[in-house]
DNA sequence: GCTGCATGATGAA
DNA sequence: TCATCCTGCAGCA
């Protein structure tokens, strides 16, 4: 599910089936007929990810974006695809295999104009290997200057790319922060630990191919792929229940129109 | 079959 | 802050 590890592994995935060979694009639900046949019986030669957004681009020049946005779906089928259903925005087959693409927000042939103001109005990706020159710098700078809950922060895409609401309440939980806390009022050290974690999350989320945020012991298992369903989160979704640290009811509130979950005693 | 909800983001008011 | 767009699914009758 779309997160920044999703559109990541997608790209990795992706790449391996469909880079390279030419492709035969469509748009069975129809919505994505113009933009598919500027592509049919070409080939990809790059898939990037930034944050949220995916970048094909194409040998003759042209490049797709996909933002999958909150219902967005990628289907992979190795072969004998079945066939497309309604939703189909974009279909595209390779001798590899053929890829679904349902309920994008966006799904466009974009100018090099627009993948640059796209990528530009994003902040610095945990999960890009040459990030901005200094990650924890750019996101300080904007946290200084404005006077938003961290919790809201994080979901800000030009502060930080690719979190969405399950990890900004997860990483919140890992380091004890209180979502609520006025961003630059952060302790020392805090931003920078926020980065960290996740780094590490985010990786952990991309090579797995889900969220699983909460550390074995917690959760009474001796090995992180034994962990079952709901298990995989410490607050996410968990109102009411027992804190797995500590034994204190979750709380929920109302956070930038979305839901955010903490623990009142762990994260003070 | 219907309703509500969801890991997202935008534009109007 | 609200309405809107995009789809699929669980939960309920």
């Amino acid at each position: 599910m779309p997160e920044g590890h999703t559109i990541h592994r997608a790209a990795r995935l992706q790449s391996k089936r469909f880079v390279g060979t030419e492709l035969r694009v469509s748009s069975p639900q129809g919505r994505f007929d113009e933009g598919a046949s500027l592509l049919d019986v070409h080939a990809v030669t790059e898939i990037d990810a930034w944050g949220k957004h995916l970048f094909y681009r194409w040998d003759h020049g042209h490049t797709l974006h996909v933002h999958l946005g909150l219902f967005g779906k990628f289907r992979i089928h190795a072969d004998d695809p079945p066939p497309p259903t309604d939703g189909t925005r974009l279909r595209m087959v390779s001798e590899r295999g053929t890829l679904y693409l349902s309920g994008p927000t966006d799904c466009r042939v974009i100018d090099p104009e627009e993948e640059d103001r796209i990528v530009s109005d994003l902040g610095p990706d945990p999960l890009r290997k040459k990030t901005h020159v200094s990650a924890v710098e750019h996101i300080e700078t904007y946290l200084g200057r404005r006077t938003v809950p961290i919790g809201a922060a994080l979901l800000d895409q030009s502060v930080i790319c690719g979190i969405g609401n399950v990890y900004r309440a997860e990483i919140l939980f890992r380091l004890g922060i209180n979502p609520h806390i006025e961003s630059r009022r952060l302790e020392a050290g805090d931003v920078q630990r926020i980065w960290d974690e996740s780094v590490t999350q985010l990786r952990l989320g991309e090579r797995n191919g889900r969220i699983v945020t909460t550390e074995p012991e917690d959760v009474g298992r001796r090995r992180r792929s034994d962990i079952a369903r709901g298990e995989r989160t410490y607050v996410y979704k968990r109102r009411g229940e027992p804190c797995r640290r500590c034994g204190t009811e979750i709380e929920r509130a109302d956070m930038k129109g979305r839901k955010i979950w903490w623990c009142p005693s762990c994260q003070p």
